[in-house]
DNA sequence: TAAAATACCGACCAGTCGGTATGTTATCAA
DNA sequence: TTGATAACATACCGACTGGTCGGTATTTTA
């Protein structure tokens, strides 16, 4: 699935990657990923069977690549606090395309078929929310964090990240420690001045 | 602009709004449209003369009315804490189409004219980010909340209670008072346990 | 009541887009 | 050398979409 099988299948990833993440599903034409990649039509319907198998291939390329990256946050030794820092830092880390890519999750979503949105939001899933959770979860057993729903926090948490790499967030907070610092900040202690 | 200027050009707003927050911009046909507001593609094009303009009037009429509601909140007198609530159970009671509206824009604005999608997110950045931002401003003169950038934390705050208001979110937070609990005290205390 | 503006109809058009059918060329094992 | 198959190219299809246009019904105004 992720093997890189071919190199001009690789470059199709590439050139459909640079183009779903600045415009919509719909908006993407296979005859623009097709002249972008520098191949015909009929090379592009040779290595992707239809648009929404391309999306998908990419999609799940990317995701599970996070999937691995990001778990090696999960099972650091250290508090949820480090250990979220970890993950953020792992995040803020890939190049600016890959991490605008989750996003455009929730953009897309309600165009594909419903076979392919279960399974790429099943690979979300996976990828981000579930190990996001699984350290909030164990805070949470640890004492370190109070009780609250740990799955609606991690999509806030998430949400919260990608807003750092907005246009206004990158302006704001120059660096990954400002942003991470932020972040971090304002999830463990909030904004409230008396402390 | 808000002003009710014809019951068929009201019902197109309703059906465009309805079909608009379900699927993005390019997802939705004007013949769609024009069949759900039971008249016809003519008679459609006769109230709007483009897509783009029905998208827009109708985003606009959703924005100025939003604008002078949670302009209510900003000019209440108390804390920030307590003006962010009361801005935030505003935002609750509306229906759940209105709730959902708020978030096309990050969704549809690269699919729209650059034209457009300036104005449209000035309309967005009056009738939301704004507002919260001068709550939030005005806590940290006052000493209530600690010197943060205050733009971020609004687009921060405002996904905050988007997220309540998603599938999940409702399944756990069952009522708006939970949800603005949950979302206050985030926002103000963290999820460190110690305190 | 004539005239003029508004509201609406529905056929039509030009262009787009995902996808296919049918080739041609490169690769490589037997 | 051959022949099968993968990797491309080219031409085309048909459904769809935003938008137009000539004309009609209805309401408002003079």
């Amino acid at each position: 699935m992720a093997n890189t099988p071919h190199p001009t299948a690789e470059r199709i990833h590439q050139v459909a990657r640079r183009l779903f993440v600045k415009r919509s599903y719909s908006d993407v034409t296979m005859d623009e990923i097709a002249v972008k990649a520098q191949i015909t039509k009929g090379a592009l319907y040779h290595h992707f069977k239809s648009k929404e198998a391309l999306y998908l291939a990419m999609m799940e390329a990317d995701l599970s690549e996070k999937q691995v990256l990001f778990n090696k946050a999960v099972t650091t030794r250290g508090s949820a606090q480090q250990r979220l820092e970890i993950l953020t830092r792992t995040f803020l880390d890939l190049s600016v395309e890959k991490k605008r890519i989750s996003g455009l999750i929730r953009r897309d979503i309600n165009t594909i078929s419903l076979k392919a949105r279960t399974r790429l939001l099943q690979m979300y899933q996976e990828a981000l929310p579930s190990q996001v959770q699984s350290i909030i979860e164990e805070g949470i057993a640890e004492g370190e964090i109070r009780p609250v729903d740990a799955r609606l926090l991690s999509f806030s948490f998430i949400s919260l990240v990608e807003h750092t790499i907005s246009q206004h967030g990158t302006r704001t907070l120059k660096d990954n420690d400002k942003k991470i610092q932020f972040v971090i900040g304002l999830l463990f202690n909030g904004i409230a001045a008396g402390k």
